[in-house]
DNA sequence: TTTAACAAAAGTATTAATTACTTTTAATAT
DNA sequence: ATATTAAAAGTAATTAATACTTTTGTTAAA
């Protein structure tokens, strides 16, 4: 049972947000630079304090709005961190989240600004901290999500070909689907709408551009990938 | 990224333990009265404060095993409630876990002298603050843990049938699955040992019973329950 | 203007898993 | 003996997953 509040000891409570997006046909992660020692040069996630008059997920929303222009995000909790000595600067409690974005429309003179930089999550630098294990859980966390619903609506441009999402899915669960099955698959969930354009970069016959459904189609918590 | 530690504020973090038991062939909760105002005769989590040398982990597992004088608990982090006003009594950052335990083994003398009662999850008395949400949440967990992994070692008697671990399941889901389905695919997880004695008690023919097999069968990551 | 090349899109055949049942079994109580 | 009970085993139909092959529409080269 909880005792007197008065005689606790407080803590120290930041957030760490593990950033994907989507380029070039590579899942990326946002990660800034250490100027100063310890771990001078080594990169960490996009983290921030949580402040008394906020909840832990506005925390994470409020550092990574402010980091990228963009608002709505799609943000998950993670795991808390909280080995005592996980942060030789002192006694940290961190909460992790990921996020998705996309890359095209976030603001990049911003990021640019605060000195963070896009990494391809299968060739990642040195990371500070437990910023590493943060990382490989939410990308577990990430795949959980994508095996139950579609993801792709925040890491994917509005317009895009069955073939980009299955690539972004190749990239998240690191393993090459099957075009035909991913596509059969894909489509009978009937959350997607094919446009009358085709993409003729990567075919002569072309790939239909798709949308998603802008009702909430996402709301099948059927399964997608058996993994 | 993270400023100057010293001008930051600290929070007060707690950890709250939602505890599962199975007994009578029922889903059980572990709650505590309260004897004060406010919700005064409400009921919370087995919860407790995170000390400055320990993880989260830690001080739920100090919590836990100080109350039932039980060791080698399974319990899982489920999520973080830290919304400013969630505890009348002050800005308490909150770290939800759940634990499966054993109500056989674990030690009624001292369960009774703090004024601890089980309780069953479909009849749960008002719980006080977001105790009922966290509750909620941590049963979900657990259906996630129980469609992927054969839980049961850790509720179920040492020696059990076949039909006491379907109850559980059922219990787990609220639905009731198939008796034939069930075993079938219980069994094929090859994780069972069948024992040379009958539970004779539920039917005229008798029930073999089973124990989990020592070895660490439980890694299978493929699916039992789809839901 | 044909033909080769390309990936999209569609189709197929096989296997595996799930589901909804039915039948048999072993013991007890009438 | 016979009816009863739930366990245990079995079956048949359906659905889903997997590994392929074939067709299509377009472009670029012969």
């Amino acid at each position: 049972m909880l005792q007197q509040y008065d005689f606790q000891e407080p803590h120290l409570v930041a957030i760490d947000n593990v950033v994907f997006g989507y380029e070039q046909g590579q899942l990326k992660l946002l990660l800034f630079q250490r100027t100063i020692e310890p771990s001078k040069g080594d990169w960490s996630l996009v983290g921030g304090w949580v402040n008394p008059d906020e909840s832990v997920e506005d925390a994470a929303y409020r550092v990574l709005t402010s980091l990228t222009g963009l608002s709505d995000l799609f943000m998950e909790q993670v795991e808390v961190f909280s080995k005592p000595d996980r942060d030789p600067g002192g006694r940290v409690i961190s909460v992790v989240f990921y996020a998705l974005i996309n890359i095209q429309e976030h603001n990049h003179q911003l990021v640019d600004h605060y000195g963070a930089k896009w990494w391809p999550v299968n060739d990642l630098p040195p990371l500070i901290f437990d910023h590493g294990k943060m990382a490989e859980v939410a990308l577990e966390k990430l795949r959980m999500k994508a095996s139950r619903d579609l993801v792709g609506r925040d890491l994917l441009p509005a317009e895009f070909t069955l073939t980009q999402l299955r690539n972004l899915y190749n990239c998240i669960f690191m393993k090459e689907f099957d075009p035909g099955n991913f596509r059969k698959k894909i489509l009978s969930l009937n959350a997607l709408r094919r446009l009358d354009k085709k993409d003729t970069s990567e075919s002569k016959k072309g790939a239909y551009y798709y949308t998603f459904k802008n009702i909430e189609t996402d709301q099948f918590t059927e399964r997608i990938i058996n993994f």
